[in-house]
DNA sequence: GGCAGATTGTTAAGTCAACGAAGAAACGAA
DNA sequence: TTCGTTTCTTCGTTGACTTAACAATCTGCC
């Protein structure tokens, strides 16, 4: 329960979300005194994070230090394991991706193997571009699907049975050498977007991740909002047609259902038309495949795959409302290898939803982007995790209280007042 | 961006979740070590928040001497304002309501002339019951819309454009001599289930708030969460029927209009029999006056009446299970005058969307509950506001960051590295 | 050139929350 | 009565942060 987020952490993340600043702009941004910042900024340039970088214009006195931070000191790895593709990226300081590799994914083989395959892909990555490994900080391995984020219990999404109750964090420790940190997909997407792009200092932000799912993944304050049980942002299961086909998850009209990539490649397919034009012939192709071939065909100006697309994207923007709506959102960014791919049809759409009928666009924008690198975000997320946690000694995360009526013995009848 | 949110304020949280606790369960629960708990419960006890009131059996040792709150050491009074009408509550520490009473709304009055009769009648509610205004802690004034936490800048719902910009906080601290804290009424509705529900310790809840519109407010690990600018919970614009009619919020198929109070009432009307049964005669009436007569007829047995209140039900449901598998809940809470009414009829659908279709269950459920103080849920949260943030001088809230690229003057090419 | 005034950054001393260790007090059982 | 156990308190220390004083650097003006 301890706090003390450090006036490290803070510091950091300032001049990170700043790129370039002075000891007075963080003073001004931190609300810490000049003497904390001082001794602050002097640890971080011993322990090479920072650098000073040059000199501001006066004000009328002495000219500022500029401060940044020393992208080239240390690195992270991340890693995006799907049963689809395992995507591997090495980042500096900054979250600037330094390189990166994608492999087969985890398939039906045993997760020891994975794993032992993990370690050589990450180390690789690594010597690939000639990084040493004491200067990599860990690795951010993240995966669709709830999963706990110290330990490592496993993974509970439908084709990955085996995965359950493997310690995977803890193989992975021991395979590569180096600390490791999981996490949802879509949640590290969002961090990586806070992260990396250029999302400034602390905003209440969203990710809208669509792989072959949706799902979102919330930042709030440079913070991951989990949830209780790490399942937060689950908004692939958000209604939005109360009378519409049932979901496996039990309800009916989900977003997932009416509008994700499956029920867009169902809609195309139903079409003959469209089929040829997208060539989606054989039912052997993955959905991410024929996705993608019905984006290009959208692109190419084909007027069904058009019209599928954009009703896909009017009722995820729906639902994309519904989410800015409740969380009051500042920032919200499309995401994922879907909209990797079919963003700039998305895009729009959303961005139009939003400007016409966020409830509190009288007090403020939702300000609605496209990643910059949404196929890989999960993967560069899954690095942030590990900047962001690993580069501050956080104390502890809230330990858990405990049950507080077995904490205490059978009371006796009050003998005060 | 100073932390500590200070052992004193956890500790008597935890004191007060668990109504009776010694200083060793303090321990276990909040993690503190004993030579802290010590120290604080000592400072607790010397400021009259908490007593000693017995001894628990021994565990083989000394026995526990058990701690609990003094409920009558300090008040806070809660006001919900609201056009329809003004609901006073002075609550002890524990967030028990000592006294309460109802006085006509704000209508069309001016701002200043509201604020003197406020400040007259807390103070009625106050000697009323004899408890002496510096035991007071301080008014807690919620109300429905946005509005500013600190200062008191305004509120913007549709037909109060009176108070927009008037200075409400500073008014009624003038006015009463007290301190008053602003929020708005379903963000404090929350706040008081878990302050006075029995939400035990840091759990994830929501407040489902229905009045003429629908709300919810959002307490996670026992803070409420505001959003950017203190619009979350706007979960009345939740889309569940991406078709459905249009809505003033500019989007279309939202819950309130197609299930909120003013949506059953209509359908109401519609049926001429129903009408008749639950004398919806003239067209003058409230539409909470109106709701409840439905309501009545519905617990009467009158199907068409059930019918109605079932359809609105099952929407309100669908959004609810949108909002829990987003926030990842784990308590969510029916509450406000129209679920005081109706609650019996909504709270089983309600629970039996979650129950079947929550994404999460298999991980935990969410609890789904009817407040017990549905009617008063605002007022009392308005007061649990008050006992949350003047009982422990809280260092600050947050100060706000400024803006980093204007704090800069024109950076010089790096010179360094 | 040189000095006043402004602004930036550092150092030193003090404060406060929380911790660890050791002691004091209360209790049951032998 | 004595012993071991558990509860609670006291004391000294650590670490983060602050206030206060000071040193360093720059502009502008004479």
């Amino acid at each position: 329960m301890s706090q003390h987020a450090s006036s490290k952490a803070a510091v950091l993340d300032v001049i990170r979300a700043a790129g370039t600043i002075s000891r007075v702009g963080l003073i001004n941004a931190t609300g810490f005194t000049g003497a904390t910042i001082s001794t602050v900024v002097r640890k971080l340039i011993d322990e090479g994070l920072v650098v000073e970088t040059g000199r501001a214009e006066s004000t009328g006195g002495k000219r500022r230090v500029l401060l940044q931070l020393n992208h080239a000191s240390r690195y992270a790895v991340g890693v995006h394991l799907d049963h689809a593709g395992i995507t591997y990226v090495l980042t500096n300081l900054g979250g600037a991706v330094v390189a990166r590799i994608s492999r087969p994914g985890a398939g039906a083989t045993e997760p020891a193997t994975v794993v032992d395959r993990m370690a050589t892909e990450v180390t690789a990555l690594m010597t690939g571009v000639g990084v040493d490994r004491d200067r990599v900080l860990g690795v951010g391995l993240v995966s669709p699907g709830p999963l706990s984020p110290t330990t490592g219990m496993g993974l509970t999404p439908p084709a990955m049975r085996k995965w359950e109750d493997y310690p995977l964090g803890q193989a992975l420790e021991r395979a590569t050498g180096l600390p490791v940190v999981l996490d949802n997909d879509a949640t590290a997407a969002a961090l990586g977007e806070h992260w990396s792009g250029g999302i400034g200092g602390t905003a209440i932000s969203a990710a809208l991740y669509m792989g072959t799912g949706i799902g979102a993944g919330l930042v709030i304050n440079g913070v991951t909002y989990r949830g209780s049980s790490g399942n937060a942002g689950e908004i692939g299961h958000t209604c939005v047609d109360a009378n519409g086909p049932d979901c496996w998850c039990g309800a009916r009209g989900c977003v997932e259902v009416l509008a994700g990539p499956t029920a867009v490649v169902a809609a195309a397919r139903a079409d003959p038309a469209l089929s040829r034009a997208a060539s989606l012939t054989t039912h052997s192709r993955s959905v991410s495949a024929d996705f993608a071939a019905v984006s290009r065909a959208a692109r190419r100006g084909d007027p069904s795959a058009l019209a599928i697309l954009e009703r896909s994207a009017r009722y995820i923007a729906a639902a994309a409302r519904s989410l800015a709506n409740v969380m009051d959102l500042e920032v919200l960014v499309l995401t994922g290898p879907s909209f990797a791919i079919a963003g700039s049809i998305y895009l729009p759409i959303v961005r139009e939803e939003l400007d016409r009928a966020f409830f509190s666009r009288a007090a403020h924008p939702v300000d609605v982007r496209l990643s910059r690198h949404a196929a890989t975000a999960s993967a560069i997320g899954a690095a942030a995790l590990v900047l962001q946690s690993e580069l501050v000694p956080l104390t502890e995360g809230l330990k858990l209280p405990e049950n507080l009526s077995a904490a205490e013995p059978a009371p006796l009848p009050a003998s005060g007042t």
